[in-house]
RNA sequence: GGCCGAGUGGCGGAAUUGGUAUACGCGUUCGACUUAAAAUCGAAUGGGGAAACUCGUACGGGUUCAAGUCCCGUCUCGGCUACCA
């Protein structure tokens, strides 16, 4: 008798796969088509652990179920490869990170072929390859030629450890997201994208998309839309003395601003009770406020908390502030009303800059009672009365500058006077320069900086006035780009991995995108969003033939050690997916436990003994198959109920991401063929159903059976039975179980007839019967007495 | 503090959306095969009770012929968010 060996049979269909290259995609018009991916990884030195092969398993149980399907589908492969792991060993050893990013890849590569995923792998991409990035820095071009990648000196959040500057969404409680060192606050000139210009668009088409409740909504929240009006406050000048003249021009103030504070309110109805004023303390101009009197203590309040960490901030959330010695006039009640400091005002939020009504606003009339500021009942006015109506956003631009090596280089030059030019396309890619030492020193500069050849380049320059050509000797920007661009596009690239004039082709994207199913267990806001706005910018452009770029997306738990801990090599209960492969258990047993662990969305331990349970289960199918000594001398009728009901269940459960019943279905439908026996049709089934989960053993089933892997269908007809077991409850309880004619369920009175006079029932009935409830769809009489 | 989820056997988890609570798997117990063990196969398995029965889905109420499912309150645990004016 063949024994289960899933070693010997894994590898003679991954030879195959190989080989004959079955999962290769193409276009095929008039075919309808499924383009199916994961949050492509980052090829770590680990190399691939549980979590990732949940997440590709997901993938491939419905590539697998679309393809036995004969739909056209895509699932292609690739990696996120730069980043600051690669960099930091870099540093550490000596190694380029191009040289210990290639040994992960093709460590990665290796790994994912030994799991048996169903990928296009002439579609692999890697982000750190010139052959991709020189598209990710055509991709910033765009941005830049439309005014949308752009330069801001501003306050920062600034990683020391890490040397480089974050963004918003990089930042978690006050700690980066790669060291988890605390971060500062550091003024810097920087690059942003202008994600803020499609906060409307964003926000709105959250709503119709097919994604998890859970994500739509962190999405709207860090969108963060909020209606209200922008309220002028003239400032209050002391006998004419202190007018618009007194204030420096080169500051490079507006005069306009000088006289007024603009405040940001979704309250301006409650503009009479508005008592003072609160700017934040980066408040830009607050110089030219503050009187002379306060000067000093005001800019040491200023001093004091910009150099308060955000931890300190949420710790303790006490009010502090400092008046400012200046007044400026409420436009409602004409009052002269005092301008205070404090950091509870938000410089990046608004203008600010808030009127403060502490009569309705609980922070305000806390901030009120420790300053001993008047706190005033009034009417409520209009709301458009005082104001314009404004709307502003909790999120901001997004920074994509970082000073580190390992990124995308940025394809800017400055000229000598430090004005950026973009260095044009047909010079791309800008490639990364060889340096001897990776490491950032704390001038603010990446490694790049480095590279002293590099560095100098000559770039072409229009003359406004003539319309002339010219070429100038620049310097780069040594800023690499957030490795969140690099994912911004990829899906769109890998309808064309290796296309060498575009960024992606317009025939295979508009064949395949945009992506039907997407994977994954991370940035729920950060990528997801980032990706969401590039989809827009480049269909505004005309480069992409739809607005979002994902329609369906699967939002997947973790998996935990079996303690419920997380996995962590410190904690060394890190599980390796690739031991329990080599124990003898095989990847089909692997993949089939990952899906069988629990609800795809929900975090799941880790148990040693279910991988046990869910080889036992596919030795049974094995066997049924190849055991002779299994009875199979059955006609095809006698398991055919089971048989499509079980083909109902697996294909609408697929269908519904269930698949860990999908999986529990499969094994009662082997249960019971072991009890019942087995024919033909039933392993052709069981194979095929079983072949997204187990595709080497499911092979080797259908091979010898010698039929396709075509989806089965179910007959509803057989999904009638025509004995069918009645419930009977007397007050709602169970009291008995009839076996009644399928037919008799469609005549009430024959029913309760039936069920009056069975004796189990009857005892029960002694004191009369006052109702009767029938439900047929549940086949259950319940009877009230 | 705010918003959103979730609490079901010894454990992971099922339950057609109000209709048989605990599918499937693990674990445990018993049996078969074996000189023996492993593997495999079969049976049992929420608590109480000899049984008829009875109690059971975090806790307390409610609606209903019928509640794990709906409503109100309480507790616990997760996630996001954190002075966003």
């Amino acid at each position: 008798m063949k024994r289960y060996n899933p070693l010997e049979i894994e590898e003679k269909w991954q030879q195959k796969w190989e080989k004959e290259k079955p999962y290769k995609a193409e276009i095929k018009l008039g075919v309808s088509k499924k383009f199916i991916a994961e949050m492509f990884p980052y090829p770590s030195g680990a190399g691939l652990h549980v979590g990732h092969v949940r997440n590709f398993t997901i993938v491939d149980v419905l590539t697998r179920f679309y393809e036995q399907q004969r739909l056209n589908v895509m699932r292609p492969f690739g990696y996120d490869t730069f980043g600051l792991p690669a960099e930091n060993y870099a540093i550490k050893t000596g190694t380029a990170p191009q040289e210990v990013t290639m040994t992960n890849i093709s460590n990665f590569r290796k790994q994912a072929k030994r799991l048996g995923y169903a990928i296009d792998w002439d579609r692999e991409i890697n982000t750190s390859d010139p052959e991709y990035y020189k598209w990710t820095q055509w991709c910033f071009l765009q941005l830049y030629k439309k005014g949308l990648a752009y330069q801001k000196e501003s306050y920062q959040w600034w990683c020391p450890v890490d040397q480089t500057v974050l963004a918003n969404e990089q930042v978690e409680n006050g700690h980066c997201w790669r060291c988890g060192h605390e971060v500062e606050k550091k003024k810097m000139k920087q690059w942003f994208f202008k994600i803020t210009e499609y906060a409307d668009e964003l926000l709105d088409d959250i709503d119709a998309l097919d994604w998890p409740e859970k994500i739509k909504t962190m999405q709207k929240n860090w969108i963060g839309r909020s209606v209200g009006a922008e309220v002028d406050f003239a400032i209050w000048h002391e006998g004419g003395k202190g007018s618009s003249s007194d204030v420096p021009q080169a500051a490079g103030l507006s005069s306009a601003f000088s006289r007024k504070i603009t405040v940001f309110t979704t309250r301006p109805d409650t503009i009479q009770g508005a008592t003072f004023l609160v700017l934040a303390p980066e408040y830009s101009g607050l110089d030219y406020i503050v009187s002379d009197d306060a000067r000093d203590a005001v800019m040491k309040y200023k001093a004091d908390s910009l150099k308060k960490s955000e931890i300190e901030r949420q710790e303790n959330k006490e009010k502090t502030g400092v008046f400012t010695g200046a007044f400026a006039i409420n436009p409602a009640t004409k009052e002269k009303i005092p301008i205070w400091v404090a950091d509870y005002v938000l410089a990046g939020y608004g203008t600010g800059a808030i009127m403060a009504v502490p009569f309705y606003d609980e922070r305000d009339k806390e901030f009120a009672e420790k300053f001993d500021l008047p706190i005033v009942e009034t009417e409520l006015v209009d709301r458009d009365l005082f104001g314009t109506p404004k709307t502003t956003y909790r999120m901001r631009d997004w920074l994509i500058s970082r000073q580190r090596y390992w990124g995308c280089p940025i394809p800017i030059a400055y000229d000598k006077d430090g004005n950026p030019h973009p260095i044009p396309e047909d010079q791309l890619p800008v490639l990364i320069p060889e340096v001897d030492d990776y490491k950032p020193d704390n001038s603010g500069r990446s490694a790049l900086a480095k590279a002293k050849d590099w560095l100098k380049v000559t770039v072409p320059v229009k003359d406004e006035k003539t319309g002339e050509t010219h070429l100038e000797e620049m310097t780069r920007e040594t800023d690499t780009l957030d490795g969140y661009a690099c994912s911004s596009w990829y899906l769109w690239r890998y309808t064309s991995p290796h296309d060498k004039d575009s960024a992606w082709g317009k025939e295979a994207i508009s064949y395949w995108a945009p992506t039907d199913i997407y994977v994954g267990a991370d940035h729920a806001v950060a990528h997801l969003l980032y990706i969401r706005f590039w989809c827009k910018f480049f269909a505004d452009q005309g480069y992409l033939p739809f607005r979002e770029p994902i329609k369906k997306l699967i939002y997947h738990g973790y998996i935990n050690a079996p303690d419920g801990k997380k996995m962590s090599k410190s904690k060394g209960n890190v599980i390796d997916p690739l031991d329990v492969i080599n124990d003898g258990y095989g990847a089909d047993t692997l993949r089939t436990y990952e899906m069988f662990i629990g609800p795809v969305e929900l975090d799941a331990a880790w148990d040693p003994r279910s991988v046990g349970g869910v080889y036992r289960f596919l030795n049974r199918c094995f066997n049924l198959c190849f055991d002779e000594s299994i009875k199979n001398d059955l006609d095809e009728e006698h398991n055919a109920v089971i048989r499509h009901k079980t083909i109902k269940k697996v294909t609408e459960d697929i269908y519904k991401c269930n698949f860990n019943t999908a999986v529990a279905s499969l094994m009662e439908y082997v249960n019971e063929l072991y009890k019942e026996g087995v024919h033909q049709t039933d392993l052709i089934a069981l194979a095929k159903l079983l072949k997204p989960f187990a595709p080497h053993l499911a092979s080797e089933m259908l091979e010898s059976l010698d039929v396709d892997d075509e989806w089965p269908k179910w007959d509803d007809k057989y999904l009638v039975a025509d004995k069918v077991e009645l419930i009977v409850q007397v007050n709602g309880k169970l009291r008995a179980r009839i076996e009644v004619d399928a037919n008799d369920l469609e005549n009430e009175s024959k029913i309760i007839e039936l069920v009056k006079n069975d004796e189990k029932v009857s005892k029960y009935l002694e004191g009369g019967i006052k109702k009767t409830i029938f439900v047929k769809k549940a086949n259950l009489v319940n009877i009230v007495v």
